[in-house]
DNA sequence: CGTAATGTTGAGCGCATTCAAGCCGGGTGG
DNA sequence: CCACCCGGCTTGAATGCGCTCAACATTACG
């Protein structure tokens, strides 16, 4: 993935992955917990990421989808802290973290590209904490698919068509809401003829609604 | 900081560090939109970064003290994508990233002491994604101050008792709280004899039952 | 000492939640 | 093929938590 790299150094990288592996979909790619040992980067498949307090409640943290990489949670402490959970069947390749850090010393590029990984998680988390923190329902729902919508545009999908792979209850959990609210808000997008939602199915009808959603009249 | 380095490498940490630079009260480290040079150790006073939304909102994202680093936002796009501000007059270490880069190719420490760094803020955000996510409003104040108090009394401060910083109004936008709101919790909480609270000056009279309101009732 | 910033408290409101009932679609087995 | 079931989803009604608006108190600071 690292781009500008010599022909030998491409060749370390490939070293980089120790396997391949196949998550069935609903099982979990590894737990909080669970030992540390390596990065995984998802070549297809779908995944969401999720902590737990003490009591039952949990968060989904983030849906990671091809190209993303998991596991970042783990290096702290030699341990994960939260669970990555396939929400449908999926491959990664396994990084073995102290592969990584070998080569990185060796390859700037690659010690680069670690660092940039590590600091776009935190600055997505920063985003998260924005609409968590002070947006209304439908602002969160709105900033919600359109950063889907464009994560799968940039892997070639459609700007305006997508297919849910979280249940409405992970939708919820993710943005801060409950499933009956994110059902209403999407129930009150269809009204407002901003999206079509045929269950999962959602089809964007007129993104400037959208983005003027989250954007509340944006006063130039 | 790091540890288990030899002095040879201790010696290399130091060039790490280009200079100290002092901020005062109210002004900013760095801002968003401000090019990315350097991360930043904090040696004495206290910090909040906040992240702004197109429109007026912003959101304070944390609050940092002597021994954590800031700057971590920056690397990813070679720009800060939040600001950071001093809550009261502070002095920090600058270190270039490029020699931090340079220099945890050679020491091995040094560079698995960067990552759990990069690391520790993202287990740290997933924390307050989880108390902006389904936490009540008492749920938040009480896990703020005691995560205030536990990283204060690592620092050497007192277990019960601890000077906030900031204003209501910053920590309810770090707790997706109004300012009203964190008050009146504030008075609820010296109703039952949990807190006492003199402005900025609280005391902790009942750790326990902070830690109750935090993990309600724990089914053993 | 006076002014502005910060903090507290009250009253009423509104958005999201809770609780509840019913619907839809996919899968299974008769 | 249809009947049935179950998980996921939708919708309604009532509740309540945190918000808004407002007045006032207190503190910090020039």
């Amino acid at each position: 993935m690292p781009m500008g790299l010599t022909a030998a150094e491409l060749d370390l990288i490939d070293d980089m992955v120790a396997a391949r592996r196949k998550i069935k979909r609903g099982t979990t790619l590894f737990r909080n917990g669970e030992k540390f040992t390596s990065l995984y980067a998802i070549r297809t498949g779908f995944f969401k990421t999720r902590v737990a307090s003490e009591d039952g409640r949990d968060q989904v943290t983030g849906f990671q989808m091809a190209g993303e990489v998991i596991g970042l949670d783990g290096i702290v402490n030699d341990h994960h802290t939260c669970d990555a959970v396939a929400l449908e069947d999926a491959e990664v390749c396994v990084m073995p973290f102290d592969r990584i850090e070998e080569l990185s010393r060796e390859v700037n590029a690659l010690q680069r590209h670690v660092h940039k990984i590590m600091s776009r998680e935190i600055v997505r988390e920063h985003g998260v904490m924005l609409l968590l923190g002070s947006m209304r329902a439908e602002e969160r729902l709105a900033t919600f698919l359109l950063n889907l919508v464009q994560r799968l545009h940039a892997r070639g999908f459609s700007q305006s068509e997508l297919v849910l792979r979280m249940t409405r209850e992970e939708i919820g959990s993710f943005l801060g809401l409950k499933l009956e609210t994110v059902s209403r808000t999407f129930s009150r997008f269809v009204e407002e003829g901003i999206v079509e939602v045929k269950q999962r199915h959602v089809r964007i009808i007129n993104t400037d609604m959208l983005k003027d959603i989250v954007n509340p009249k944006a006063c130039n």
